[in-house]
DNA sequence: TTGCCTTTCTGGTATATACCAGATATGTTT
DNA sequence: AAACATATCTGGTATATACCAGAAAGGCAA
């Protein structure tokens, strides 16, 4: 025997998968639920740890499960729904519905625009900018963490507000400035090893990149926003309609 | 020696990485060019297979290589930019665009719509469907696999038209439906492995699954389409826009 | 030219092992 | 109760090896 997997049988991580994936599907293991380590699977199926390991990857990339650093595995909670062509600010539309988003402030800082940044925001490159990047957590878990940009010179003292809330929200009522379109795009890519760290969560693991592109009234674009979400909490709805 | 990577040194298999990423962004990796196989890596760089392999696949996490079964590993193109705010059909959208984009049928079938889809489409279940497979690809490189479900009753004998066109404009010609809305939603997952074979890559390959729902000038649905694009070849971008 | 076979690529699956480093739980001491 | 040290979890990194199976290229024969 030794190995031999008999006739076209299913690879024996796959089985694994299957097997986890149905003890998920009925409850038997409920979000944020930690799933059996490597070593446990390991020996409860009788493979190599590297095999369990197999396992516990796909399903992290079927986004079942998250694997935060040196702690374990857990089971992915249902996604976030997240409608980016009725909503500017993810801050405010949360506040609304009564979720519980939180902000956390993870650096601000003065910069000089970069070339694609200062051609996104309709800029001369150099251009002073503020920007800050922030945590946005739910129940304790993170969420996505984001990087914006906004023209100093239209918004005097920004880095002094407080930055826990929505930025809509703020530029509106300390500025005057009303967000009237909100152009995104959306793709697919890892999250780099410092945000995995911010995030709480593996290095690698799979994300969805959003940047945002806020412009007021007259169309004239004020502020950068760029997301990096984990992958397995969001879905983006959007609504397509045809003029004539 | 033996082991020991000195002090704070970044893992070996990242430095692998960080070689290959930067000939893919100096051109000496082209798209489509094949990088090194996880042997001649291993034995350049002197590391096991196993390490190597780490490296190749976290190039494909990010976005930046994808594997085709057993013929190796290749450069990612540039993304195919899509925007799901002003077009409905990708295929009429690439047609004016003069971009070459192929579509192959690979299965059409009549069937009853389960729970999911009667709701979307505002039928009962039950209600009788066409349903069909369409494979997405430009240049021979397969993009996404589609699968659309219209209401049988409303356009009969659709499965006998040309499906390797725009749905859209076929239902415009054919039956004077014109589609005005399209409400789509987007996720990131996993291709599975009946997927990644149509798809000609790898299973687990990161993935975006797009839903989209469209609906005619009264604003009744008459077709749900899912498509499952490869993560690496796709930027979505949206508009937002506030109603005061 | 066509067809077939073999060799040699490729990744896919799998085992067994080793040590490291962060996170956590336990127990002991102050 | 608070502080600290320790043992034991977890995944992270890494090696060496083995065989399988599909894809592709080369050569040879009909």
């Amino acid at each position: 025997m030794s190995s031999s997997q008999g006739l076209a049988a299913s690879p024996r991580y796959r089985q694994i998968i299957d097997h986890l994936r149905g003890d998920i599907a009925d409850g038997t293991l409920p979000a944020h639920a930690a799933l059996p380590s490597e070593r446990v699977i390991a020996e409860a199926h009788n493979v190599s740890r590297m095999t369990a390991r197999r396992a516990l990857e796909a399903l992290e990339a079927e986004g079942l499960a998250y694997a935060e650093n040196r702690r374990g595995r857990f089971v992915s909670p249902p996604r976030l729904k997240y409608d980016i062509s009725r909503t500017i600010s993810l801050a405010a539309h949360a506040q609304s519905e009564g979720m519980r988003l939180n902000i956390e402030v993870l650096d601000s800082r003065e910069v000089a625009a970069d070339a694609r940044i200062a051609a996104l925001l309709q800029v001369q490159k150099g251009e002073p900018l503020f920007e800050y990047t922030r945590l946005f957590t739910s129940d304790g878990h993170a969420i996505f963490i984001e990087t914006e940009s906004i023209i100093a010179r239209r918004f005097p003292k920004m880095l002094e507000q407080d930055l826990q809330q929505s930025t809509t929200k703020l530029l509106e009522q300390a500025y005057n400035t009303h967000a009237r379109t909100g152009d995104i795009t959306i793709r697919m890519r890892a999250v780099h090893a410092d945000e995995a760290e911010c995030l709480g969560i593996a290095a690698n693991h799979p994300g969805i990149e959003l940047e945002q592109i806020i412009s007021d009234e007259s169309g004239m674009p004020f502020c950068v926003g760029n997301q990096i979400w984990r992958g397995e909490l969001a879905a983006f709805s959007a609504r397509a309609i045809l003029g004539h």
